[in-house]
RNA sequence: GCACCUGUAGCUCAGCUGGAUAGAGCGCUGCCCUCCGAAGGCAGAGGCCAGAGGUUCGAAUCCUCUCAGGUGCGCCA
């Protein structure tokens, strides 16, 4: 039930009336016609713009279309008044009774209140994290996580098949270095000296993965040359990499569908595949790169390579799929991945990628809009850099001196919940602070904590009025009298409430998850202000002593608030909490 | 040099993909516990939405340019 678009139909119905009696021209384009809360609420409940937009085309004042409109709407039962304002907004009042059918609308639906019909089953491919397989993941890929399965949440919540993928670089050089480093940790496991050279991770956490090799292959490697052991040692490696980040992104609560390996793409023809399907519209070729404007860099020089002509999908240059001696660049393999995606019939693919990859993003849209002819769209979502505070000192992390923070170590300090919940309190886009502390404040400062205090607030009255033998089922909550529910205070709660499928429909069109936390912050306010305005007013308070008709219809109120907070944490993908401790 | 992202209250940030008098938290000034959890709430002060043009009924939002910060830029993935 989506208030908005219901009453957008309303006003859309109205106008049609309007030109089948001729008081409007018949060719109107109502398309950009909207309904939506006013920003500030004395205006009313709704408010459209219908006769602003449509007035040039109707050759008529804004004023008098909205007059005629507002006679139109005034006689529906369910609308109060109907006020013509300002430059010709139309502001709408809506009966006590309407919001009282969106409480009983939650109780009934639950968390399918705000669900969305929106995604219609398109399938959508998010692919997020594709950390290289080297090693643990750290906070960057941690925010990435939380963002990705956040989004993903909120696309199924919306509508959509959605896919969670991670890509798995296994193909490239870093994990030849992965695989000389484990040998380093293998040769120390059988008791030998080694030095970690620039160019090795001297990571702790590959001490376990030189014994695991040990135990597994005994001393057959040892003083052997690299051409014995490299594959062997690298997929073993790898696989055990993989294993340790799948343990890390359990313990943040994601959980992958498909793992999708680089590795596997090679000599298998679909890099060719791939290529060929791009060559047969005539957009690779051979040639030489200008060398790039201002800074050239000292080892330039002009290299012949085969080229990918991503200018034609609006890249700023054209990119390189082979080296000068022929072997694939790691695009290649990229666009392959990308084609691969497309062939098992998405819809709609969404990258999520750190900011340090920005660079990638228009080379990767040109790809899979030249591979589908601009049919299926790219999305990518670029995750900023997050910087960790302790005691107001920031540190840093450092991958290269094995001393970096990882996922494992912010879950650990704070929590899946709470590392969660920080991470989309702010956009993509946008840099992150993440200070230990505050984080685990326990004030209205801390939004994690301010909304799942307000879940705990509800929990609380819900247990009481149960104890109270209220009767506190959703469906017995649904069946009551709900009328009793007329102060402009409660209704303010219940407008809130129903902006909710409105809010998912368009943090989903955006792909913006953080939008569904500030409205949970928001929700929780509403729903403090109200609790304390009982204080003042007795007949405020959700249990009322002795008067269950009076308490029911204030208890649904509540009910269904806390149902709307847990729908909205189960998108951020947090357990909502039943009491403070 | 080029590309992308960012610039909104003293600070940290939202702002419904063009709507009315631009919002929240912190900080500052005052209030509110005999009362379902005050771990809260209410009220006040605080803004040339980086700057300049443009588009239109209407711009923080779209376009152009300028300035400032961040990120990246052909055989590394």
């Amino acid at each position: 039930m989506n208030l908005f678009t219901e009453t957008r139909a309303r006003v859309v119905d109205a106008l049609a009336a309007l030109q089948t009696a001729g008081d409007l021209p018949g060719d109107l384009d109502t398309g950009n016609v909207t309904v939506e809360p006013p920003r500030d609420p004395a205006h009313g409940d709704l408010a459209t713009n219908a006769a602003m937009v449509l007035a040039k085309p109707a050759g008529m004042k804004p004023r008098d279309i909205a007059g005629m409109l507002a006679d139109r709407l005034v006689a529906e039962p369910w609308i109060d008044s109907a006020e013509v304002a300002g430059p010709g907004f139309l502001n709408l009042r809506l009966a006590p009774a309407v919001w009282q059918d969106v409480v009983r609308a939650v109780l009934t639906g639950g968390a399918g209140f705000g669900r969305s019909a929106m995604g219609a089953g398109e399938k959508v491919n998010v692919e997020f994290v594709s950390a290289n397989p080297t090693g643990p993941l750290h906070v960057g890929h941690t925010r990435g996580a939380v963002f990705g399965d956040a989004l993903a949440s909120l696309l199924d919540y919306a509508g959509y098949d959605v896919t969670r993928e991670y890509y798995i670089n296994d193909g490239g050089a870093q994990v030849d270095v992965l695989a000389r480093s484990v040998y380093l940790r293998y040769l120390e496991a059988h008791g030998q000296a080694v030095a970690f050279e620039d160019g090795t991770y001297p990571g702790d956490y590959l001490v376990p993965v030189g014994e695991a090799l040990k135990a597994e292959v005994g001393d057959t490697y040892v003083d052997q040359p690299e051409s014995v052991w490299l594959t062997e040692v690298r997929d073993f490696a790898t696989d055990r990499m993989m294993d340790l980040i799948r343990e890390d992104l359990a313990a943040l609560g994601v959980t992958m569908d498909v793992f999708y390996s680089e590795k596997s793409l090679y000599g298998t023809g679909r890099i060719e595949e791939a290529l060929k399907s791009l060559e047969d519209k005539g957009l690779i070729y051979e040639g030489v790169l200008e060398p790039p404007k201002g800074k050239v860099p000292e080892d330039w020089e002009p290299r012949q390579q085969t080229l990918f002509r991503s200018t034609d999908h609006g890249d700023d240059v054209d990119r390189p799929v082979k080296k000068s001696d022929g072997s694939w660049t790691y695009f290649a393999p990229d666009i392959a991945y990308h084609y691969d995606k497309v062939s098992r019939g998405f819809d709609a693919l969404i990258d999520v990628f750190g900011a340090d990859h920005g660079g990638y993003v228009k080379r990767m849209k040109a790809a899979v809009s030249a591979l589908t002819d601009g049919r299926v769209p790219l999305d990518i979502k670029l995750t900023q850099l997050v910087k960790l505070y302790k005691d107001g000192e920031p540190f840093k992390m450092s991958k290269r001196a094995g001393t970096f923070v990882t996922l494992r170590d912010v879950v650990d300090q704070v929590g899946a919940d709470v590392t969660r919940f920080v991470m989309l309190t702010r956009k993509n886009d946008a840099p992150l602070d993440f200070d230990f502390d505050k984080v685990l404040e326990q004030s209205k400062e801390n939004p994690v904590f301010y909304v799942q205090y307000a879940h705990a607030r509800i929990s609380s009255v819900l247990r009481k009025a149960d104890a109270a033998g209220l009767g506190v089922a959703d469906a017995e909550l649904a069946k009551a009298d709900l009328s009793g529910l007329t102060h402009e205070a409660e209704l303010a709660l219940a407008r809130k409430i129903a902006e909710w499928p409105r809010l998912v429909e368009i943090a989903a069109r955006t792909h913006e998850p953080h939008r569904v936390a500030f409205y949970l912050y928001d929700l929780a306010s509403e729903l403090h202000s109200l609790w304390n305005r009982g204080n003042d007013e007795p007949a405020l308070r959700f249990l009322q002593e002795d008067a269950p008709d009076t308490s029911r219809p204030k208890i649904a109120l509540v009910r269904a608030t806390g149902v709307v907070i847990s729908a909205g944490l189960g998108i951020l993908g947090v357990v909502p909490a039943e009491e403070m401790r």
